[in-house]
RNA sequence: CGGGGUGUAGCGCAGCUCGGUUAGCGCACCUGCUUUGGGAGCAGGGGGUCCCAAGUUCGAAUCUUGGUACCCCGACCA
């Protein structure tokens, strides 16, 4: 373990993968674009994923499995989805290879062997998994039909980022068809509600929930409704999204039910998905120069035990008791008894992954029936009694998971900025970061002449928003409602 | 796809300008002893196709040419 990571003032970007490399939650890996997510970094991933699985079946929905590859003629048929997707994706050409005939001991691609259809490797399923609901759907009595698929994905990124962009990258996606317009657009914001649920109750980390300008909509879809979290540096993340896919998809792909008047209708449809850059927004949201801070909900060790000043039998049994005191409480708890490294390099490794709550277990204190309590979120140590340190840790954990997300949530609101023209608009997004909470004219050359003068782009228009008039920034147009802008990541 | 950077031990680097014993340093690793309430000390030890290929040369980590990989910054995107 090193011993230190870039200071976030100093380069904000360094500091980010610093924390990554060296809390072992990722590494680079020898694919151009794609990351090899290490055991630590993976246990968060599982704790988030379970919690999303229990929550996605407490909403009804059930998991199943789709192919990776798309055939080109399936991919292609909900053009703009098609299209929106084209520049980034992997295309097999090819089902083997052979042995170089003018290189020794390698291997080339069997020119004999090509495929009479590429195949796509999925950037995201709804074309192979609506073909297949073709054959699903038939009677109004089929609908709704709630399905959910934890899959990899590959979009072939020009720039990567750990977690934040990678070729390849896990994720759920849910894929839900209804008979009306009006139950899709519901199951769609229920989904959304599910995220913020999730972020916000979990992660402790508060989001923005909104709908995406037009310029800003998934491939295919009608409407785009987003979660925007707000990063340490100012720059937002869109954290999660649900879509409204209309018909688009039933009618490319011919998915028709007959209705209680026997007649036929296309279906209504939606899609929603986060992925593992809920870990990038999760290490962002809380961690310090000292390393990860992790609220304690998808803690994987939510407390650690230290022996000081060294490992003996007796503090060994001490720690013993006090694992399965706390295991008793249901609370996740390693007990670290290395006899070869140091209280001091624990306790900064410790710090360095984010483990909420330290316990240092020490002759001196034990006489007195103390124990020395640390938590990482706002460094304090106490000397707490040992009877009930089970309930007191149960306690804290929860008041940590708290604190964290009541510090993100006043960072959100010091940084959501109103803004009532041009040069106030540059000035926050130049200067303070964050977001600035602007009306625009709505029209797409608006958007892109923003993007261009300032980098910012439209997160969402804010679901719980006034619908105030104003006019617009940049041109002066009148706008029914304000827009966040930030920069993003 | 443009611009920049870097490839030397597991990691971080020096050496290269100006070619010359056995390629070095820190961390990590192994062994031993001593230590031990915030990243231990000492001693000993193991570990290298110097990214790849071709060339120049008596001799290449070092010079030349070509290739390749990854990282960073931009445009594109979750």
């Amino acid at each position: 373990m090193a011993k230190e990571i870039t200071a976030r003032s100093e380069d904000y970007s360094k500091w980010y993968n610093d924390l990554i490399l060296k809390a072992g939650l990722a590494d680079y890996s020898a694919v151009k674009g794609c990351m090899v997510i290490k055991p630590y970094g993976f246990a968060i991933w599982e704790l988030m994923r379970d919690q999303l699985d229990k929550m996605f079946k407490e909403t009804g929905h059930l998991n199943a499995y789709f192919p990776l590859f798309v055939p080109k003629r399936l991919f292609e048929a909900e053009e703009k989805n098609a299209e929106g997707f084209a520049k980034e994706c992997a295309v097999v050409t090819h089902y083997r290879l052979k042995t170089d005939p003018d290189k020794p001991g390698k291997l080339m691609v069997d020119p004999e062997a090509k495929l009479e259809e590429e195949l796509i490797v999925r950037p995201t399923s709804e074309a192979i998994i609506w073909n297949t609901y073709r054959d699903w759907i038939h009677s109004y009595r089929d609908l709704p039909l709630l399905i959910n698929q934890w899959a990899n994905v590959v979009r072939w990124e020009m720039r990567t980022r750990l977690f934040l962009r990678t070729a390849e990258f896990l994720w759920q996606e849910g894929h839900t068809a209804h008979a009306t317009a009006t139950e899709a657009i519901e199951e769609t914001v229920k989904m959304l509600n599910v995220y913020s649920d999730f972020v916000e109750g979990w992660m402790a980390l508060p989001v923005v929930k909104g709908v995406k300008t037009p310029g800003e909509r998934f491939a295919g879809a009608d409407d785009t409704y987003t979660i925007e979290a707000l990063m340490q540096d100012g720059k937002a993340l869109q954290s999660g999204t649900s879509h409204f896919l209309g018909q688009n998809f039933a009618k490319a792909f011919e998915v028709k039910f007959l209705n209680k008047e026997n007649t036929q209708e296309y279906v209504w449809a939606t899609s929603w998905g986060v992925s593992t850059r809920l870990m990038g927004a999760l290490i962002m949201a809380h961690s310090d120069d000292e390393g990860l801070v992790l609220p304690p909900k998808l803690a994987p060790h939510q407390v650690v035990l230290v022996p000081v000043p060294f490992v003996n039998d007796e503090l060994l049994n001490v720690m013993k008791d006090l694992e399965a005191e706390l295991k008793q409480e249901g609370i996740r708890v390693k007990a670290d008894s290395d006899e070869t490294k140091r209280p001091g390099f624990k306790f900064a490794e410790y710090e360095m992954l984010g483990v909420p709550v330290r316990i240092a277990i020490g002759m001196r204190d034990l006489e007195k029936g103390m124990l020395e309590v640390a938590r990482r979120d706002t460094k304090e140590k106490n000397l707490v009694p040992r009877e009930g340190i089970a309930s007191y840790v149960k306690a804290l954990l929860e008041e940590i998971q708290s604190n964290l997300f009541t510090r993100a949530k006043s960072f959100q609101q010091n940084n959501i900025t109103i803004v009532n023209n041009w040069d106030e608009f540059k000035d926050v997004i130049e200067n303070k970061g964050g977001f600035a909470y602007a009306h625009y004219d709505g029209t797409q050359e608006t958007e892109d002449k923003i993007k261009e003068l300032t980098q910012a782009t439209a997160r969402c228009i804010p679901l719980d928003g006034e619908k105030e008039s104003g006019v617009c920034i940049l041109t002066g147009k009148p706008s029914a409602q304000r827009v966040l802008f930030a920069k993003a990541y």
